[in-house]
DNA sequence: GCGTTCCATCGACGGATGTCAATGAATGGG
DNA sequence: CCCATTCATTGACATCCGTCGATGGAACGC
């Protein structure tokens, strides 16, 4: 067991693993419970779940580092380290268009994140 | 700004920072941020998201620290820990009774947190 | 071509974090 | 009264992580 997951492949979602297992069901097994912290841990930080608050917010709903960085107040390297955390847990998509770099929310992500979240019995 | 937030404390997602700000709605505020991330973060390490899980699928939707040891396979004061953070987090809540120390979620915090990340209008 | 703007990467640094062994407090049984 | 069980806390250690400055590449305008 204990078999290497792909953590940050957006086909994470799609596998059976996390598929269909409401944290609160049944005991998660140790691969998927990490395929899973992966993502919640990317969005456990404050900076970057502003930087996706700010994504979703933006006109057209993407937003390219210039547009980012000033209302973070961070520099320029630390804003696109995050986003490439962001981006490799499969919650932003990077679209270069002339010399920007366009981020938007994988249309999706989130909602997956919230399904595993909620209880199915609703105690 | 950057103000002093109760963190840790269970009245946090009464608050009217946390009760009704989807995340992709409009851009958050910092201290929201920081206060959702903290939570984010309780449940973004592999072991604390398998206890939650081992938690809530427990016989009674409680289990004590001794259950819980084996199962995840580390130490019985690593498991505390994690516990402990789960608790801080306000999504664990702590009961002793005896010897023992029985651990169960807190009603509702899941979903209160799923809630958060659901996008309003699905995309 | 040249300078400018935008951005990703690198290297480094300090602080946070996960883990354990050891310790001690509290409870309950013999 | 003493011992076993359960658990939290402490201290220590290695690692991870967030942040920055510096660097370099890529695209655009003049």
């Amino acid at each position: 067991m204990a078999t290497e997951l792909p953590l940050l492949s957006t086909s994470v979602l799609a596998a059976d693993d996390l598929c269909c297992a409401p944290i609160v069901r049944e005991a998660m097994s140790a691969a998927s419970a990490a395929a899973l912290a992966a993502k919640f841990k990317a969005i456990g930080d404050p900076t970057r779940l502003r930087l996706l608050s700010l994504v979703a917010a933006h006109e057209g709903a993407e937003a390219c580092v210039c547009d980012l960085t000033e209302p973070v107040a961070l520099s320029q390297p630390t804003v696109s380290h995050h986003l490439k955390v962001l981006v490799d847990a499969g919650l932003l998509t990077r679209s270069k268009r002339g010399t920007w770099s366009f981020y938007a929310l994988v249309p999706g992500a989130l909602d997956d994140l919230a399904d595993l979240l909620r209880t199915p019995t609703t105690a």
